[in-house]
DNA sequence: GCTCTTAAAGTCATTCTGACTGTAAGATAG
DNA sequence: CTATCTTACAGTCAGAATGACTTTAAGAGC
């Protein structure tokens, strides 16, 4: 057999942190590289892909190893294969990366991981990143954003009940824009996707809101026909 | 350095083709597999990636090779990697394809090559292919019903200039049912991305119908942050 | 001339969207 | 205990978008 392009899997580890301000933010996982090229310099967690292990766990595996997180969602981005990738590396170190992103809960997040080597960083404010990890970021955060539309990813920032001022809380820090609150309702509950619980949140400063949590019975991740190969990994949790 | 995955691309060829009746339908183009596993079945047309050759361009190169065309657009698809992916064989043999989707224009379709070993066939309509090529079609199909509506798509059908009755029949067929012909000329006058030439299509039955061209100034395929590496593929031709 | 066919423009009711107003239900300050 | 503050939640209104449909235009063929 002649020689062939190495394979990896690397993934974009989103989250929702509080700033300096207490408003939520998106946060993004980063590693610190100590070896070349791009010794020293921040890129995305990952590594190659075991011969016998499933792309999707191999990403999961990873955001583990970094963050010691579970992902509340997992979806392949693209696969990275230009040439030109590594500047400055010899042929015979071409790499493939396919690329997932995820969602962790801010709640576990603030949970996760963090050293001198791994580290949360503003979605928004990247500095200069290892390889072409930019562009990756930048298309995550493109297809993150698009996403939120049209399916119930919010779901993977929150906990299982939240109000609908949590929901769009998420949705602002997302989209990075502000949205109306009664339009912001008013669009929620003809989705349909989520169900009042009956409970409300005491212990806040005005009126004590309603809770909601996602109706299971809907899951529209909007993967096509590949929804039921990617919940094959839901049943191992 | 340890056993890897092997990687291959293939891609899934769509044309509109005129059936029996004479109105457009969707196709796409299969090789017959020659060697095991799934010997004598169909499968999509592919192959491994060399050491140093752009993902992108082993798409586009087995397309020409199988069908000697070129795509009119070409996207990428998705990684398939399951572990399952060729029951019955070993573990050694593990493969994971990305895969590539393509559009040729249906004028140039009619010269393909086609053979005892490569054919087109009808889109809605697959016997069991090889591997999990069904899955992999379903998947790109969907895309491709998906992004017609918000984006230009259509034209990698199309020639140059056409009409607004052959860019109906276009979507018609993608999407598989018919659309209302004043509907869908206001939906395409308020997009803004198709303009009139001025020109006329004579020698038709009836009133003859304006032609138009795509606005070159807007290229609007909805690829995100991507757009700028894969329009690189453009300058080739 | 008449008829057939599709092009192209226009109508109408419904739904969707964004901006905004009004009332409800708590906490807190005085 | 009342006034005030804050957010929850309900409702209004105008303009845009959408689907179903009607009308008129411009050819070909008879």
């Amino acid at each position: 057999m002649t020689e062939a392009p190495a394979l990896a899997v690397s993934t974009v580890i989103f989250t929702l942190r509080p700033d300096s301000s207490g408003s939520m933010k998106l946060a993004l996982a980063l590693v610190r590289r100590i070896r070349k090229p791009f010794d020293g310099q921040w890129a995305l967690p990952g590594g190659p892909l075991a011969m016998s292990e499933d792309i999707a766990d191999a990403a999961s595996r990873n955001l583990r190893e970094t963050t010691g997180l579970q992902p509340r969602y997992l979806e392949q981005l693209y696969a990275f294969g230009s040439l030109d990738r590594s500047p400055g590396s010899n042929e015979k170190d071409r790499v493939v990366s396919i690329v997932y992103w995820a969602l962790v809960g801010s709640d576990e997040a603030a949970a996760a991981i963090e050293s001198e080597n791994v580290s949360w960083f503003w979605a928004d404010d990247l500095e200069k990143l290892a390889f072409d990890h930019n562009l990756i970021v930048e298309y995550a955060l493109w297809r993150l954003r698009n996403k939120l539309e049209y399916s119930r990813l919010a779901h993977g920032f929150l906990g299982e009940r939240f109000t609908l001022a949590q929901l769009r809380e998420v949705y602002e820090a997302v989209l990075g824009r502000e949205l109306d609150p009664g339009n912001f309702r008013r669009m929620v509950e003809a989705n349909g996707a989520v169900v009042a619980t009956g409970e409300r949140l005491e212990g806040t400063r005005h009126r004590p809101p309603q809770l909601y949590r996602y109706d299971s019975s809907i899951d529209l991740t909007d993967l096509g026909p590949l929804k039921i190969s990617n919940t094959k990994q839901e049943k191992k949790k």
